[in-house]
DNA sequence: TTGTAAGCGTTATCAA
DNA sequence: TTGATAACGCTTACAA
């Protein structure tokens, strides 16, 4: 059914028939009456589509996650299907498994369907892809790693204090040998997270060694691999940051295949506070950070350009640390 | 830019352009060329919107899911969303947050935007929004949740099997007092898992008692709660067979407040083997379920009914017990 | 206040 | 093999 199969019903025009959908005030109170009950009755269907077409404007939001089964990355999900569902908006979702190759399709795939915005939550992104964004002037939110590129609303966590909280807590608890297990170099968090954690061991004068710096690729098997590796070298660290969750989860594995006691023989610390960190054994420290709030404020920051915002703002969230039971002062030797 | 822009610069027809494009095999191999050099060069992003108008299909994917935090549902959401971008379609995602106002707006959003198929795995829809789906023969999935509409493709868990599993291990351990907190009853799967758990315990001889019946919504605050008013009873369970991993978090948490000891005075049984069940203290004994398997199969049958496959398949996944160590023999009075 | 008609960017039919 | 043109279902000048 159509405008126009109802225009024949009503004997009005198709013009009439829209306008008393989308803007009834501009139409005689008598006939918009009509034309709606008629439309109730009928239980017709708006197209879309067409009207997209027309409008030029799919009042569609795109987002592209690089691994929608974390937690936080579901949290970010949530919070911004939520705020574009109250607005009239759709979300069309894309995972990109931490694979560029993936993120490419799916950022065409979301060009080719012209969404009316991208909220961008993923690897290191083709920046050719993201130019023709903004030269569409689809506007485009980074959310929590950066692509670098210039004018783009940006929601990020302060990664560099939130690093610096896990760190400065191990190191006042007495750990001279402290590890990290980074994420991987191409991504902006995953360095400032580094970053923070060299900051403040250098400030408390222990060398940050090489060997206790180890790199995975934000996902579990690999959070693993760099803890078998920590834990078998001849001294090992007595302290490791773990720079994300899903890494942490690879961690605790290795760890307890070892049988390796959590904090007595090893303190361990967390980024971002899934909920399973709370019910591990023993409860994780975690540097917790507002995933909702992030989403939120993503969303809205969209939606703002879209009506008309001219600038590009930066929202910095902070980070918590949430002391648990995974730390504890180092054995004494 | 568009066709009619590049038909210009090669001086073909729009319809030379489409054809080059679309149907690639109907063009001369010289113009083909020209047309597709000219594509390349000029970063030419077809117009979805505009062809599916044109063509009658979105090559979407509608998606409900009832909470999205859920890990088994972002398992769900991964699976389909990989199917779906393998074979060229896109998921428009949904979140109903185990409400059923919010699952009548997006179904009412989906079908307004043309989804070529939904996938189904919510709350108790509105029959009447799903039947319209049926008379556009729009084809409809169920997942997890059966809403009751003849001729749709479904994939569920055996859940009868589920909880049967779940309650014979309790009462193989010597459980008399065995407690359940169920979901809510307007959902199918909620159902079945209680009928599973009352007819296990039946042919144990054991009486179910009402006070050792609890219901929840599926969602983490009413585990607690239910959990409270169990132990809050004269003499309570000595068991609990918590229906969702959701409410399991929540019921543990009062579990925690009230220091009681997990497995030595209360045996838990959880179902959906969330990440966090297997390194929660004590890791948690519970029924899994395939649930990457269960989102591929789903997105499967609707892919298999878009390209003109009758009738309705109704998939019937396996699930398994994981023993771990939240359960042992009751305390002996 | 309403109707007419053009137009959004494709695809498909038909004719050349 | 290609081109002209209608059509998909809406919205919106503009005219009546």
């Amino acid at each position: 059914m159509t405008f126009s199969d109802l225009a024949k019903q009503l004997n009005v025009s198709t013009a009439t028939v829209s306008r008393a959908l989308s803007r009834p005030e501009t139409v005689a109170p008598a006939t918009r009456e009509r034309v709606l009950e008629v439309v109730r009755r009928s239980g017709y269907q708006m197209n879309a589509i067409a009207r997209s077409l027309r409008t030029q404007s799919t009042r569609t939001i795109g987002i592209i996650v690089s691994d929608i089964r974390n937690p936080f990355f579901s949290a970010i999900v949530k919070a911004v299907e939520d705020v574009a569902r109250t607005n009239g908006y759709s979300v069309l979702i894309c995972n990109a498994d931490e694979d560029g190759r993936n993120e490419e399709v799916a950022l065409q795939l979301l060009i080719e369907r012209q969404v009316s915005g991208l909220i961008h939550c993923s690897a290191g992104a083709n920046l050719n892809l993201l130019r023709i964004l903004q030269k569409k002037s689809i506007p485009l939110v980074d959310l929590d790693r950066q692509s670098g590129l210039e004018n783009v609303d940006t929601v990020v966590l302060d990664n560099q204090l939130g690093a610096a909280l896990a760190t400065r807590h191990l190191v006042d608890l007495g750990h001279k040998r402290v590890a990290i297990i980074s994420g991987p170099k191409h991504l902006s968090n995953a360095r400032t997270r580094l970053d923070g954690f060299r900051k403040t061991l250098r400030s408390a004068h222990i060398i940050s060694q090489k060997k206790y710096t180890e790199f995975g690729d934000f996902r579990e098997q690999s959070g693993r691999d760099a803890a078998e590796r920590l834990l078998a070298l001849p001294t090992p660290p007595s302290a490791i940051f773990v720079a994300n969750n899903e890494m942490m989860a690879g961690a605790l594995f290795a760890i307890r295949q070892r049988r390796i006691k959590v904090p007595r023989d090893l303190s361990l610390v967390g980024f971002d506070d899934a909920r399973w960190a709370q019910y591990s054994d023993p409860p994780l420290t975690v540097v917790s950070q507002p995933t909702e709030a992030m989403g939120k404020k993503a969303a809205e920051l969209l939606l703002g350009r879209l009506q008309g915002e001219k600038l590009a703002n930066t929202i910095v969230f902070e980070p918590q640390l949430v002391v648990r039971r995974s730390t504890a002062p180092p054995k004494r030797k």
